[in-house]
DNA sequence: AAATGTAGTGAACACGTGTTCATGTAACGG
DNA sequence: CCGTTACATGAACACGTGTTCACTACATTT
């Protein structure tokens, strides 16, 4: 029926539209501006033309224009495996809708390459937002270079121009070891994640500072993977070498889940008279009735507020001075110290 | 110490790398082609020049060009705080890096508003991804003006040019049923998520006919909203109304494991032998040893892979014929029914 | 040596838009 | 009726790139 067209059939464009309403290229563009000048009549005309062939202004073209913005701006994120990334880039994503922007999302796995965020810098980004954990510090070289802000959270880097929003990890864990010691527990262990992230080393060097203050030592530091099966497995090798341990301090959420299970299925243990456990950024999951999980809150909707106003002020100023914000943890008192 | 420079610092050209080699700008472009013909030692000069500036050649422009892609692809996912929505949602991702396309990620809320995604078709998108629940079928006809490739999933949209890959969800909900009944389960429960989405409606009809072909009836149908909070008030409702139930189907995972433990904690059953429980979608939280859930699995890897395989197909040839893919599902037993 | 081919090169064009600029027209005040 | 002002208008430019098109210099073949 139709003539059979060889190549791709491209987008309606301004000037077909201008051609089909009988005016110029120039008014077509005018309509879909608000503040320029046009006649009313010509307006409402125009846009019909365009409703009726489908005309959409090419944001891509209009991104390339001088004071013009891309409104888009890459986040890269941490393995969405684990909850809190994934409840809080959520959060991240519909805040940066209500400011125009849109997310084009990197990572979402344990591996997130740096050859990857390098690819996506040929985008013309408003800004880079870095959320996930191991990341080389030459990515803030390279944002540098193109004129495209960086902002960190869940870890602070100390480069030239690049804002941070970071939980306090020392007064967090800190918060965590005082109250399990108010519950009598003196021999605690520390279950940490990946070792090579900032935020891991910190917590672990929070637990090991405020132990020490308290006058007590680490019954065991041991290190997993952030997961639920890590945790589960990491107590249950924990308990069968006959480590003793009544209180377990755990770097997230996912692994004091799976070190409850463990305690409970594989030892009969009762959580928390014979092992306490606490978790670290209360996660949707800690509050739910099977577990009742006592942690340390890593407030996302505060991290993500911030991340949003120094974004907005970055924009509007380049050259303003860089900041870092550090969140302050909270203790959320559970069913499980 | 800098000149106070008003405005915003503008990123590095082709332009200018080209003046400080001293080449054309059309010998720059070419050093970025892998194609194109070019002096070896000049194409070196000019690499190590961009280097030194931090020039990246700009995708947005060459998005423009007349054969250009944007590479740009935009999911529209649902709730994000549904584990099988971010599960899905990471894996798809991966798959997307890997064919060099950029997610650009909509919705993740409930309420993922149609005016979002005609403001994001105002990019050039190789193709859009709909993969969320209740969205107007007008964006199909909003993306077949625009030329923009549409691939639905997670619901049948029968309109031209779409193509969808789905669930074969009364199948999935009737191997729940059959498994039940296999237990001796008679007296059954329907507990579906939001009425309006395609999915549940058809759960909840598989459900149904099911139950009728092995003549039973239904002892209630009830709906809440696919979360676990939902499912632990859900069922609380339903045994407070004394309804005599023996096994229960839910729409979702989510909601299985919120009335399991409604079920153990405020009226003290004992899953599976008082109260059978069977899920939907196997997400990862199912194989917890807490939970050990019975689910029917809605196959993540296999759905990603056909929408991969069918954007590619689709890019390739834009006037091939749709396709509708159905996922069979598979029944996974383990400990609660 | 002449004819033919080949790789390299820069100018010019195309992509689709927002905005400036000069021009034209209508409205308004005197 | 004239002078001023305000507004509407289309042509032209700018944005940063990939690609085509002549054209040159050189190597190869006849």
């Amino acid at each position: 029926m139709t003539t059979g067209k060889e190549s791709k059939p491209r987008r309606v464009t301004a000037k077909q539209v201008a051609q089909a309403a009988g005016v110029s290229r120039s008014a077509v563009s005018r309509a879909f501006t608000p503040g320029s000048p046009l006649d009313e009549g010509k307006k409402r005309k125009i846009l019909q033309v365009s409703e009726q062939l489908g005309y959409r202004p090419n944001a891509l073209a209009a991104g390339l224009q001088s004071r013009g913005r891309s409104n888009l701006v890459a986040i890269v994120t941490g393995d969405l495996v684990n909850h809190y990334d994934s409840e809080i880039l959520a959060k991240l994503m519909r805040g940066l809708y209500a400011m125009g922007k849109w997310p084009v999302v990197l990572g979402g796995s344990a591996e997130t390459s740096e050859a990857e965020i390098l690819e996506v810098l040929a985008y013309p980004l408003d800004a880079l937002i870095l959320r996930g954990g191991s990341v080389d510090e030459s990515v803030a070289t390279h944002c540098a270079k193109l004129n495209i802000p960086l902002i960190v959270s869940g870890r602070v880097m100390d480069a030239e121009g690049v804002d941070c929003v970071c939980c306090d990890n020392m007064r967090g864990a800190e918060l965590a070891v005082t109250q399990l010691i108010a519950r009598g527990k003196t021999r605690l262990g520390y279950l940490g994640g990946l070792a090579h992230l900032s935020s891991d080393q910190e917590r672990k060097a929070g637990f090991e500072s405020a132990l020490t203050k308290a006058g007590f030592k680490p019954a065991i530091l041991e290190h997993s993977d952030f997961s639920y099966e890590g945790g589960y497995e990491a107590l249950t090798g924990i308990l069968s070498n006959d480590v003793e341990l009544d209180g377990l301090f755990c770097a997230n959420d996912a692994m004091a889940l799976g070190a409850i299970a463990a305690g409970r299925q594989q030892f009969g243990l009762s959580i928390p008279s014979d092992l306490s456990v606490v978790g670290f950024d209360d996660i949707a999951i800690a509050q739910w009735p099977s577990f009742q999980l006592s942690t340390v809150r890593n407030d996302m909707d505060q991290t993500v507020s911030q991340i949003l106003r120094l974004l907005t002020e970055r924009l509007d100023q380049p050259e303003k001075a860089s900041e870092t914000i550090l969140i302050k943890p909270e203790f959320i008192s559970r069913g499980t110290h």
